[in-house]
RNA sequence: GGUCCCAUCGUCUAGUGGUUAGGACGCGGCCCUCUCAAGGCUGCAACACGAGUUCAAAUCUCGUUGGGAUCACCA
């Protein structure tokens, strides 16, 4: 039995977004729940928009997503490889010259459609005389090349769709060479998956119809096909949300607050028929993943709905979970935690409780009624309602009229934790200067 | 247009011939409560359409409609 290895592959032509995560995310978590390896491959052969800006923002987002990976590679360091497999495949009529211009292709593929036939290539380079060479060459055109299918039905079972056949007469044979002589996605991206050995592929479904090809080319470089498991594309509001179109930026959902588990149980769960709920580790999410849960249908991708979960995600969030990045104790986290927005709020209420609060002064009466009663420390844990009973007794207050006036005094606030848990934080000393309405 | 895939509450889905069509999210109500949250209880809400098979169809078959993918010198 072989080792299990799977690999994110990106190209570094934008920065990381939902539905590159989603990917990645599940590539991952399938490499983590069968115990084998995630690769970090880049998908760079597109000299033209590869940018290093991109490459290292990918990284960056990888790993603030939890995303470790064990090995890396890059495509623009593997020409030479790419070049022997091309030659040898050329020199087997696999791979064949063609001269048409993008502008012919298009016509052909038009009026095909038009005619109500299959718009795939009509193969022409493959009769071409000397002559027709020659006086393309004269004209200065430069050949792209194509993988020539064979003919025969091709077919895999897949993890998520079940069993998969195309007839081959069906498709077009992709063009893998540009003009330029530089690569396109298919033939480095099937030499590479043979050359590091992986095992399983889990990528859209936008790629179904590639397997057909690509399994092919596996077979012609004499590699062994991975299982492939399709996940159905997510869309939007607006349609379709396609990694090329897919605009939500993990950097600017990091920015926002949202949390990278919250992220990770959202997509890991979306579309299946587990419930979306949080998950504190990826370890856990890992063991949870199931394909055969996955539907098969396009699940619906709202921004609004992970941002509302990851409220939810932020307001149970276990103290072992953000204790490195807060600077507060396990017990105010987990008092302050169901008031929270964002992990970042925590700052707003640790400052209230230790820093300056200009206090807002509703009823001077009842609150300096109320400072005149503060019991001195040392407080325990029935010093607050023992005291807000005499506060309520002597004034004759009750309910609203009573606490609004305190909390706006001791917080500046119209709302959040529970005073009772505030003002043992707040302490004696800035709690009395509050009540009688000087900053402190 | 060729090929492939999909279609159950607003959303994500369970369902594989007989169910009060279940759950989760959201939404409404109630409880708790100083507020906002959190928590508990509860309610609303769906089988795209048309034929066929069958005693019986969300479930099987065919068709229709509606989505999506691909057919790129993008990945």
């Amino acid at each position: 039995m072989s080792e299990i290895k799977v690999r994110f592959a990106p190209s570094p032509t934008g920065f990381m977004h939902i539905g590159n995560t989603r990917t990645a995310l599940f590539n991952w978590l399938l490499a983590k729940k069968l115990g084998g390896k995630f690769m970090l491959r880049i998908d760079d052969t597109d000299f033209a928009r590869s940018k290093k800006e991109y490459e290292d923002a990918m990284r960056e987002s990888l790993k603030w997503l939890g995303f470790e990976w064990s090995e890396e590679a890059r495509q623009s360091a593997r020409f030479a490889r790419y070049d022997a497999l091309r030659d040898k495949l050329i020199a087997q009529g696999r791979i064949y010259p063609c001269y048409d211009t993008p502008e012919e292709l298009q016509i052909k593929r038009k009026r095909a459609m038009a005619k109500g036939m299959a718009p795939i290539y009509d193969r022409q380079a493959l009769h071409y005389t000397q002559e027709d060479i020659a006086k393309f060459e004269a004209e200065g055109r430069k050949p792209h090349y194509r993988f020539k299918l064979n003919p025969g039905i091709i077919e895999w079972e897949d993890i998520v769709r079940g069993h998969c056949q195309y007839d081959a007469e069906k498709l077009s044979d992709p063009i893998i060479i540009r003009e330029d002589g530089s690569y396109l996605y298919h033939f480095p991206s099937c030499i590479d998956d043979s050359d590091f050995g992986i095992t399983h592929i889990v990528r859209g479904e936008d790629h179904v119809t590639n397997t057909a090809a690509q399994i092919q080319m596996f077979e012609a470089i004499g590699g062994k096909v991975p299982t492939f498991a399709h996940l159905p594309l997510l869309t939007g509001v607006e349609g379709k949300l396609s990694k090329r179109l897919g605009s939500l930026g993990v950097r600017e959902l990091r920015a926002e607050g949202v949390e990278a588990l919250a992220i990770c149980s959202f997509l890991a769960k979306l579309g299946t028929s587990d419930a979306i709920e949080p998950y504190y580790s990826l370890d856990e999410l890992a063991q949870s993943l199931d394909f055969a849960k996955l539907g098969r249908s396009q699940p619906k991708f709202d921004e609004e709905e992970l941002k509302h979960f990851n409220t939810k995600f932020v307001r149970s969030m276990p103290y072992e979970a953000v204790k490195n990045r807060v600077n507060v104790s396990e017990e105010f986290w987990n008092e302050v935690r169901p008031n929270l927005n964002v992990v970042d709020d925590i700052k707003l209420w640790a400052d209230i409780c230790h820093k300056e609060v200009t206090p807002v002064m509703e009823d001077t009466t009842l609150t300096d009624l109320a400072a005149s009663v503060l019991p001195p420390e040392p407080w325990n844990e029935n010093t607050f309602n023992e005291w807000l009973n005499i506060v309520k007794r002597q004034s004759g207050k009750k309910g609203k009229e009573l606490f609004h006036p305190i909390r706006k005094a001791l917080t500046a606030l119209d709302n959040g934790p529970e005073l009772k848990t505030l003002l043992p934080l707040i302490g004696y000393e800035k709690a009395y200067k509050r009540l009688k309405g000087e900053t402190a």
